[in-house]
DNA sequence: ATCATACATGCAGAAATTTGCATAAATACG
DNA sequence: CGTATTTATGCAAATTTCTGCATGTATGAT
């Protein structure tokens, strides 16, 4: 027997724009919280929000380094889901981290974060 | 470059229980809306809306027999991203039509009804 | 034509989600 | 210590979605 409800609120929590750009970004590289903000053009609050909602479902991990919080996708599995739905990562953004213009996070100024123990 | 919010809008069709239960059924076999009603235990009014919301996306395709409409899957990719998703049907239940106590639909009554030329 | 059945549509109140903003907490630095 | 920086949290207004119900339409039967 299928828990529809438990799965439509899976979905719920994917059906929106902004997480959807979020995790797109978030499944090629582990992001911290300002170079989100800088990258979708929203105010911080807001990206801590969404990040908030995924993390609490379990979609992202969240990693405290320094004054940054870095967020990734939290497995294999939630990773595929995203490729199913979102379509494969080209191959030259594969784990990559975009350097965004106007972003002051530790990742855009090169300074090497080791993030994967 | 993705369109998250055209993305969003298919998966907020789908990120809700009683559609989901719906297309469940209507992945196995292409049920009247009075049969989704019993099944669902729901008003007919708010059957044929969500119904309707489905349809309009192109997601579900209608055929009307006499005084009965049917609706089934409208492809093979709907119906690729349903079996990610709800996971696969079970092989006792591929391609049959649950008869369902209480239904006084055709089917149900089991009175053969084509449904594909 | 009249009636019954099956389905569609429109609309409004209820409920949930989204978003902005004020502010709090935590960490680093001098 | 105080101050700056980064992120978290709380709350309420705005918006969207959900759902029930009254009614309309179409088809079939008598």
């Amino acid at each position: 027997m299928t828990d529809y409800k438990h799965l439509s609120q899976r979905l719920k929590l994917m059906a929106h724009p902004e997480r959807l750009r979020m995790l797109d970004v978030l499944r090629r590289h582990p992001e911290c919280v300002c170079h989100l903000e800088v990258l979708l053009g929203r105010p911080q609050p807001y990206i801590s929000q969404q990040v908030r909602m995924l993390h609490r479902a379990g979609v992202l991990k969240s990693e405290k380094l320094g004054q940054n919080t870095f967020y990734r996708v939290s497995d294999s599995e939630m990773l595929a889901w995203l490729n199913f739905v979102l379509g494969s990562v080209p191959v030259e953004l594969l784990g990559r981290h975009e350097v965004v213009a106007g972003c002051i996070c530790p990742q855009c100024q090169r300074e090497p974060v080791t993030l994967y123990a």
